[in-house]
DNA sequence: TAGATTGTTAATCGATTAACAATC
DNA sequence: TAGATTGTTAATCGATTAACAATC
């Protein structure tokens, strides 16, 4: 499926909507309206339909969109036909987290190994994902064709992971490191801090009781 | 320190212009020029000048920026004087690794408490944060006068412990379950979902790649 | 002075929304 | 037909960046 550019943030909404209307395909509706969407995740029912244009997936004007078409139509343009390997690195509690969160969901992503340098963790296997030691990331990654990389390291430690992970040929990082790396232009960078994120919750919910007063 | 208005990007920034500068304070520099601190966060020296603008904060053209007066500016910018109370609802992995990553780190947000439904978890001390019944969120929350809450329960649950939360009074939210919320318009929310980010870094992982071969 | 820097406006880029024609 | 919906362009809003005057 050849789409030329797509937003950054409609590629956020097309995993959106997927996962929206899987949960809904069980029941006995077949169809679904740009506002129906729209309402389960509180944007506008124009934003949908752009969307949807965008990746070039027309409805139908009595019935809406048929919602089987549109979840394959979604995964012909977000999803690889093979599939993507992912790792976590660092298994600490945010590691464990994305484990545990991603496990039983049917993807074209999978989570195949993490690493961490705990002895302990060494060679256990966590909720279904093997642990190897970080020494072996290269690899590890070579050898299972591993694509993308989770990063929850402590932040000291993110820059030399970052290394090792492009120079192994990763294709797209996931860093929830405070630190911000460095990495060559042909990888892909997306980063997430938890506490940036909270000080900006702190920052608005302050200003809005003000306003609200 | 009053500011008209600040963009949702600008204060995400501050946040981490505060927290680079803090780590730069120890060593014998003073002061810190804007491309410096562009560098370190990988943006472009232009944003740093025009967001401390912003934020009314004046540099000097020999030396650049006082590093304590700008930690001091932004704090009076995004912190408030008292400090603001968090509490994290489920502690599970996600909710774990939020407060041990938040733990020792200087702030005037604290999580003073959690929450689960967990019999085991209730009425433990989880790195030095008391564990409550979900039930009691009400009562403590009012107690505490806690006003920012991160959810990291199952997504299920979302919306009930969203809904209790709103009730108690809290002033913001910072949702980490791929369920949508519907919170009154005094409640500031934020929503980050990591499926959504994984899915996303796939996809332009995907594309570079197609791209650069 | 020459060079480096800040502060700020105007231009550009990216994302959302308003408006509306087309269709069933 | 009237009403509801889709698909799409143009307008608007928000964020970044280019350009440059002012200053030390």
């Amino acid at each position: 499926m050849f789409v030329k550019h797509l937003p950054h943030k409609t590629v956020e909404r097309l995993s959106q909507y997927r996962r929206t209307l899987l949960l809904i395909l069980s029941k006995e509706k077949t169809h679904v309206f740009s506002h129906e969407i729209a309402q389960m995740l509180h944007i506008t029912p124009v934003q949908v339909r752009r969307d949807l244009m965008l990746i070039g997936y027309s409805g139908n004007l009595r019935k809406g969109y048929d919602i089987k078409e549109l979840i394959e139509m979604i995964g012909k343009i977000i999803d690889t036909e093979k599939g993507q390997k992912v790792a976590v690195v660092g298994l600490g509690n945010l590691g464990k987290a994305f484990i545990s969160y991603f496990k039983g969901k049917r993807s074209k992503l999978t989570i195949v190994a993490a690493f961490d340098n705990n002895p302990y963790k060494i060679d256990k296997v966590y909720d279904g994902v093997p642990c190897f030691h970080v020494d072996r990331i290269s690899e590890i990654i070579k050898r299972d064709n591993i694509s993308i990389a989770i990063i929850t390291v402590p932040s000291e430690q993110a820059p030399v992971i970052a290394e090792t992970l492009v120079l192994a040929g990763i294709k797209g990082i996931l860093n929830y490191t405070p630190k911000p790396l460095n990495v060559s232009p042909y990888v892909y960078l997306e980063e997430y801090d938890m506490i940036t994120s909270l000080e900006k919750v702190a920052f608005f919910a302050k200003k809005n009781d003000e306003r609200f007063k």
